[in-house]
RNA sequence: GGCGACAUAGCCAAGUGGUAAGGCAGAGGUCUGCAAAACCUUUAUUCCCCGGUUCAAAUCCGGGUGUCGCCUCCA
């Protein structure tokens, strides 16, 4: 496949260090707060990337880290009068809950910051030994300037960064830092309150930076096969990660980059520092995570998406064509006719392959989803064309088999829209006294027991292989 | 100021040289007792504007315009 690598700007076939297997890793969350709309975004198109790369056979090592000790959750944690430790833990069980909604599956590994304090510790003694890094009053910095690389991934040129810097109002850390540009790798402890560790420096904790390195370093090794996040991290975030860890490793960090566009609202970039964000909690009380996924997924990862009430209704209305297609060869599966597909039937089964084709085709261009879509929908409407009044069990199992293989890559409709197995006596009494009213014409008693169900949450359709039952 | 991305129908959105996918919404029709679901037809002579290259451009080149982003925490 296909990969657009922000290293190079350009799209370049996918080749792992080792065949059959990659090494990813995806900037996590700082856990501080739900999640908004904007931060699923990477958790849900790099999840749908290892969903791909497993289809096509790879074995994928899926690191996503939880950043837990942050000056945000610290500030978080004061205002509430809690420790840090209970507002990450807390945002962290919450982050599983949201995700689990999208369909984004548990990574391989879930390091977090405050379990991995020793390798990073050790990770900044070390670039201190190297030259590379430098203490002043229990801070460490990392020397910028002694990366011959720094720039390469986000087309930064030190000395235009430095005229910025020089153009801001230098904060108090400045003085002490030999050159503007350095960052910090380890910060001091401000204050006895604050949460902090034992380190050769003294009581403090690791700057942002050195987190994803040495976590990255811990369980994926000196190279990745590909890191990813959202764009807004090319910048300093990523460039510093580089820095650290090819200067520590003397190796390439990453061989692919893949940087995931925002989401804006009102088209501007939705932020938590902007607080024009809509948490993925509040929108779950009224859409469910599927249509957030299929809204995410519905334009190419890298441009943005400009999020409103009405893509989500457009994106609830796409689904739910998908869903029905699900729901309805389900129930020809139970009521179609018995026997061998007809002469018909394969030939249709035979001609899905094309759409299968077409989805690899798309998923193999830099991951685009639209167009995976897009084939998706029409195999749906092949299917539906092809079943006909007369449908076999044999053919709705085939069908099923195709929507649901290529459907699954996407992680959609994995969640059963509720068809139950079981119906209630009551009901099913009431289904029975309804077939049995229209047969005898007496359509006003059917169509009100209908609407009584309706009432209810319970949708009958009248189908040539019967009533098709609907709860939701 | 430096760097970068984007601009396709009412809306969302593919398409990087060969004559505009797909979805939503709308309109008409078929099926149905009526619905629902589904199917069929229909909705951009045109891809922000102006030049240029080419037999051929939404796609390449040059110049504009507009929107957004990064350069500071941020997915």
């Amino acid at each position: 496949m296909r990969i657009y690598n922000t290293l190079t700007r350009r799209k370049e076939e996918f080749v792992p260090q080792e065949e059959g297997k990659v090494k990813m890793y995806v900037c996590g969350p700082t856990v501080y707060n739900y999640f908004h709309i904007g931060n699923a975004r990477p958790f849900v198109v790099f999840d749908t990337m290892r969903k791909y790369l497993e289809y096509r056979g790879y074995k994928v090592k899926f690191v996503q880290n939880f950043t837990d000790v942050d000056d945000k959750i610290i500030n978080r944690a004061k205002e509430e009068g809690v420790s840090a430790g209970e507002i990450s833990e807390k945002y962290i069980e919450e982050y599983y809950k949201d995700a689990a909604a999208l369909n984004v599956r548990k990574a391989t590994v879930h390091p977090k910051v405050t379990e991995t304090m020793d390798d990073i510790i050790k990770f900044v003694q070390d670039l201190i030994d190297k030259g590379y890094a430098y203490e002043v009053d229990g801070d460490v910095y990392y020397r910028t300037r002694m990366f011959d690389g720094y720039g390469k991934l986000s087309g930064k040129n030190v000395d235009e960064l430095r005229l910025g810097a020089s153009e801001r109002t230098s904060s108090a850390d400045d003085e002490k830092k030999e050159d503007p540009l350095d960052f910090a790798l380890w910060k001091a402890r401000k204050e006895d309150s604050e949460i902090a560790w034992e380190s050769p420096w003294g009581m403090g904790r690791p700057g942002w930076h050195i987190e994803c390195s040495a976590m990255s370093k811990k369980y994926l090794g000196d190279t990745l096969d590909i890191h990813a996040g959202g764009e807004d991290l090319q910048f300093p975030h990523h460039e510093n990660e580089i820095a650290q860890s090819e200067a520590h490793n003397g190796k390439q960090f990453a061989n692919y980059w893949m940087h995931n566009g925002y989401i804006n609202i009102d088209g501007v970039k939705m932020s938590k520092s902007l607080g024009n964000f809509k948490t993925v909690r509040d929108l779950l009380s009224q859409y469910d995570g599927e249509v957030l996924r299929f809204l995410i997924l519905s334009g190419q990862y890298r441009g943005p998406i400009d999020f409103n009430p009405e893509i989500l209704q457009q994106s609830q209305n796409g689904l739910k064509r998908m869903r029905n297609a699900k729901s309805n060869l389900k129930h020809l599966m139970a009521n179609g006719a018995d026997g061998d597909m007809t002469a018909a039937e394969a030939e249709a089964v035979e001609g899905f392959d094309q759409y299968r084709q077409k989805f690899i085709e798309a998923m193999d261009d830099d991951l685009n989803t639209a167009d995976a879509i897009s084939a998706v929908f029409e195999l749906v409407t092949a299917i539906n064309t092809a079943a006909g009044a007369n449908a076999t069990k044999a053919f709705a199992k085939a069908a099923m088999d195709v929507l649901m293989e290529l459907a699954s890559v996407l992680g959609l409709l994995q969640q059963e829209v509720e068809e139950k197995v079981e119906i209630e006596p009551e009901i099913q009494a009431l289904i029975d006294e309804r077939q049995e009213a229209r047969k005898a014409k007496n359509y006003a008693r059917a169509d009100e027991i209908r609407d009584q169900l309706a009432a209810q949450g319970i949708t009958l359709k009248d189908t040539p292989q019967g009533v098709q039952v609907i709860r939701k």
